[in-house]
DNA sequence: GAGAAATACTTAGTGTCACTATGTACCGCC
DNA sequence: GGCGGTACATAGTGACACTAAGTATTTCTC
């Protein structure tokens, strides 16, 4: 039998919610026009952030092709020499764009939360 | 015919999930044990966030009630001489403790998102 | 060459919650 | 008596992070 969750569990669930699109938006930000696979994306999202957005791949997929279909992503294949074929992202112009409006909001959210307490 | 909403657009109604909780719990702590009432509450977001954290009343009770449940406010009824009676709230000892975890959860995850761009 | 372990991606199903929209009702003022 | 401000409630919808389970390839070890 499971236990309840507390209401800091599930506030931490929703609390991921835009911020893990963003975060994997940075991530391939970084990368340029080398780019970066799904997998690569994980393992970085967790050793960067200390493991605090760790994500599933049953969470990070979905979003990857969300992006794609919202065009700020664009992906080529690439043999990887340790597992099957990967699939390497990298942002579009819009998804740079929207990188960096997304950052802005961010930013204002973050100054008036702490203006509140 | 109404236009198809942008990634932004979709994206900030889903950054706030958790934030505005958060912020209500952020505004009732400030005003300790005078506590205050749900309109109030979505008066002063408005104000103390340049409207960026504004509220419909759609939005506000429904998270007013799930806090009361989960036993992190009290609540008690007054008079008010402008309108229908109030419902003032105010933090309860375990709604304090949340609140503040919280904020540090809060502080790392934006400190975590700073060190990824 | 069988098995394990790491790599790499996919998808079905669930629950939560911010949203829209609408409704109820009280007060003071002209 | 109607209007504007005050004050709260709730039904219905959609997006998305989650869990859980699956497929498939490569390399290392025995």
């Amino acid at each position: 039998m499971k236990k309840t969750p507390s209401f800091e569990d599930g506030w931490k669930v929703e609390i991921r919610r835009g911020i893990l699109q963003y975060a994997i938006l940075a991530i391939i930000s970084r990368h340029k026009e080398d780019g970066i696979h799904g997998y690569g994306i994980a393992r970085e999202l967790e050793e960067r952030t200390d493991g605090l957005l760790e994500v599933k791949e049953g969470t990070l997929y979905p979003i990857l092709h969300r992006l794609r279909k919202e065009r700020l992503l664009n992906v080529r294949t690439e043999k990887s020499d340790a597992g099957p074929v990967r699939k390497v992202y990298v942002l579009t112009g819009d998804g740079d764009r929207v990188y960096r409006e997304l950052t802005v909001i961010l930013d204002r959210i973050y100054e008036k939360l702490e203006a509140l307490r």
